[in-house]
RNA sequence: GGGAGAGUGUCCCGAGUGGCAAAGGGGGAGGACUGUAAAUCCUCUGGCUACGCCUUCGUAGGUUCGAGUCCUACCUCUCCCA
């Protein structure tokens, strides 16, 4: 591991962050000379971050912890175009009014992070929309298009990638780079930024940037990319059933978003320590000397702390309290996932199948339903539904005043009378 | 504008060229084994009011007892030429 003069570059180097660096030497000692700037751009095309928007977001939080300030870039104006690197296929173009719906979803979860200066803090909010939405086409073709050259642009790798396997390339997505690099070239001028942090898949990008900063204004910029995130078994990260790990609670419940750091593979336990907690790493190299089953502790601390970091302590703790009462304890915590059914309902019966399919979406269909039933997949108060033609009532409700419905060993829903 | 090719189970990739919901793989789900891990093994992965019925191979028609497959038109995409 390299040694930096840095505060900022040594803990992100420690903690497992670095997979490039421009000129290392030189942002070095303009680190430890110094407060700098950087910042890192982010797509609106969801409502919400997930997963993978963290390793950066967490770029930030160190860079402001160890003195520096940090910029989170939204991309108002970029993902009207939308990035092409490592797709390859078009991205649909989102209207105007998702993107800024979008856009304002997502801030919140910078504030769990970074401190802004109503806060107290220097972090700064920045939306490329404010200088890329009225740009003058020709003016910018002369004053930025005519330091790009297409013989090179064609030679990245997201652009390759696309004429390679006869996939389309719109001249919209082709222009992406060019405007990245020209919002790096922007907050240069406006904040006197002069990194930019990104995924590994940035690179290009933030090249550009460069490369774009020192034609048109001399500037001295530097790039600095995270690793891609893989799990030991060589999975993309942050995928699961229900799709991505979305980092609004709205999307993705405390619960639900402890549970994912929970289930991480052992050889991934003291990397994500490193990478997604904020303890300190002597702490983390004990947790990660457990062995065995042992390991499972330097799970909970993992999940525990990564959710509070996003979530709160208290929700974090709640999240830990109800898995340990569900997997350990065999009982079960009312903050579990619940459905409300109207108590006439209940005492009329329902049918599993409805319940399971239709109240809880635990399976898609009925026929799902039944399958896992054969499967032995399906339990009504942790004991397995055997007949398909099986009827909820009043009587199944627990001393806790509900039905608990489980889907395999980790999915669990409550049914609660109303 | 001219020429060549592609679109299959709504997660993805992909066989299928007139006859059974359609090979195979990835991904996913459940079970077994475990430690809420990984690996491995087994099962499943269109819908329903279910020994039957309905829906599905880009869209709309047509030929046929029968169409993913043949014909016609159209849509979308890719490549080459202009």
């Amino acid at each position: 591991m390299t040694t930096y003069k840095s505060d900022f570059l040594n803990i992100l180097s420690a903690r497992g962050f670095i997979h490039q660096v421009s000129e290392p030497d030189v942002l070095d000692a303009k680190a430890a000379a110094g407060q700098i700037t950087a910042c890192i751009g982010y797509d609106c095309t969801a409502p919400s971050l997930h997963i993978g928007h963290l390793l950066p977001t967490m770029m930030l939080y160190w860079l402001q912890q160890s003195g520096h300030r940090p910029i989170a870039l939204m991309g108002g104006g970029t993902t009207r175009v939308g990035d092409p690197s490592g797709k390859d296929e078009s991205r649909k173009v989102l209207t105007a009014e998702v993107i800024e719906e979008n856009l304002v979803s997502i801030r919140k979860t910078f504030s769990k992070f970074l401190k802004f200066e109503n806060d107290g803090g220097n972090a700064i909010m920045a939306n490329n929309a404010d200088w890329l939405n009225s740009l003058n086409y020709i003016d910018f073709l002369r004053d930025v298009g005519r330091h790009f050259s297409v013989n090179r642009m064609l030679s990245f790798d997201s652009v390759k990638m696309r004429l390679e396997r006869q996939h389309e390339l719109s001249f919209l997505e082709f222009n992406y780079m060019i405007l990245q690099a020209y919002d790096f070239v922007e907050l240069n001028k406006r904040y006197d930024c002069s990194l930019q942090m990104g995924g590994s898949d940035q690179w290009g990008n933030i090249v550009n940037g460069i490369d774009l900063g020192r034609r048109m204004n001399s500037a001295s910029l530097y790039a600095l990319t995270a690793p891609l995130i893989t799990t030991a078994s060589g999975a993309k990260m942050g995928k699961t059933a229900a799709g991505a790990v979305w980092l609004n609670a709205d999307l993705v419940s405390p619960y639900q978003y402890w549970q994912f750091w929970r289930n991480t593979e052992d050889g991934d336990v003291s990397r994500f320590l490193k990478l997604f907690t904020i303890l300190p790493l002597d702490e983390i190299a004990k947790l990660s000397a457990l062995q065995g089953a042992e390991l499972n502790e330097a799970k909970k601390v993992l999940a525990t702390e990564a959710t509070a970091l996003m979530h709160g302590r208290e929700a974090a703790e709640e999240a830990a309290g109800t898995a340990r009462k569900t997997f350990e304890e065999g009982t079960f915590s009312g903050s579990l996932p619940t459905i409300e059914v109207a108590r006439a309902t209940l005492e009329q019966g329902i049918g599993v199948l409805y319940a399971f399919a239709e109240l809880t979406s635990l399976v898609s269909s009925n026929g799902d339903a039944r399958r896992q039933i054969k499967a032995g997949g399906l339990k009504v108060n942790d004991v397995n539904v055997t007949d398909e033609k099986m009827v909820l009532t009043a009587k199944d409700l627990t001393v806790d005043g509900a039905i608990k419905l489980s889907l395999g060993k980790k999915k669990h829903v409550l049914l609660k009378p109303v």
